[in-house]
DNA sequence: GTCTATATTAAGATAGAC
DNA sequence: GTCTATCTTAATATAGAC
């Protein structure tokens, strides 16, 4: 593994583990053994170091939204999907966790993650309308559209609520716990046929938490 | 006006409007037209600032959450309930928009934190119990724990959220679609009977957002 | 590519005059 | 209580040897 790789290796996990305001270059070359002077010659500085490893999740987030056949998927898949996004953000929490200040200082980024959080939503909407032209779901006084907002500022903050709430929780908990509370804001809307699917993967959730 | 508290109010309105880590204490001397010697006179430094807001912060918010006849509001009244929470926090915003960063700095402070969000979890369930035993929400698969959580939730994130999606809005707007949010959490729940209330509470608060 | 040594900057904090 | 001047500390960044 070349230096440049390991060096944004380090810096994502001390990132994630520390926060990023508390974590310094000298941090990151104390960590993998070489001298700060190197990790220079390899970046410029820490913000550039943030800026590659945004531009990493970015275009793996992207990725994920765009492939899936969204509209194709059944009620379980869905779930697997919200799953799989939440272990990417995990995998770059601290852009959540210290979302205010990253993207207050780092404006370019800023922008970037607005548009990320737009496609989400739209994402998620689209997702909601397919359950609810095949009738898994009822087009009630709310629509996909709060729903989908509702779901998508769910997926924004989880991380940081749990790190308030229930620091010492393991990443399976909290995941679950996470497609479980979003669980709760659509079994409202299941229609009654599919209440029992609802519950079901209801208690599923609620046993892993 | 006496010095030291001309000192905690503008530096909470520069919390608030900059960010905590982007104000340093001779920004805020410089900003009251004080010298930085004589900030240092009043409190130890920038930290002992922060907890004295955070006193403050913590008496009031607790004393509201304690104040209210809860159990005996009416639905209408729950959403000036709601209002007036929103409104108490945007005042000390800075501590939602930067929290992992500052509970994780100020670990007593992150404690207090914490203990004042599930006593606003509690309190947010009785009202929704309150609600369920006069029969205007039905109690269904999803309990009013979980209600309540959800609805704590948007309360803790709703300012960062608004600030990253929407940063030109103003004051009113910005409450107002978080009373909006929360209204699209419970509309689910509201029994038939109830229906045309929410819609029309619905209907009133989209028309500010 | 990597190291050691050192320069630069800015925030945080104190001493002593008024 | 308030000011000016100054110190300390830590993070960021660079130069030059190997």
């Amino acid at each position: 593994m070349k230096t440049r790789d390991r060096i944004l290796l380090t810096a994502l996990t001390l990132f994630n583990e520390e926060g990023e305001q508390n974590v310094t270059t000298v941090d990151i070359a104390n960590e993998m053994d070489i001298s700060p002077g190197n990790l220079y010659y390899h970046f410029k500085g820490k913000e550039s170091i943030i800026e590659s490893l945004y531009a990493q999740f970015d275009a793996d987030f992207s990725q994920l939204l765009q492939q899936s056949e969204i509209a194709e998927m059944s009620l379980e898949n869905h779930w697997y999907f919200m799953y799989v996004i939440f272990e990417e953000i995990h995998k770059y929490r601290f852009f959540y966790l210290n979302q205010t200040d990253i993207l207050q200082r780092y404006q370019d980024i800023g922008r970037r993650f607005k548009r990320l959080v737009k496609q989400k939503v739209k994402t998620i909407e689209l997702l909601c309308k397919s359950l609810i032209e095949a009738n898994a779901l009822s087009d009630s006084l709310v629509g996909s559209q709060q729903l989908a907002e509702n779901i998508s500022f769910t997926l924004l903050y989880w991380f940081p609520y749990q790190q308030l709430i229930n620091p010492s929780a393991d990443y399976d908990k909290i995941i679950h716990a996470g497609v479980y509370q979003i669980l709760s804001l659509i079994v409202p809307y299941a229609q009654l046929e599919d209440h029992s699917i609802a519950q079901s993967l209801l208690s599923i959730y609620h046993a892993r938490i």
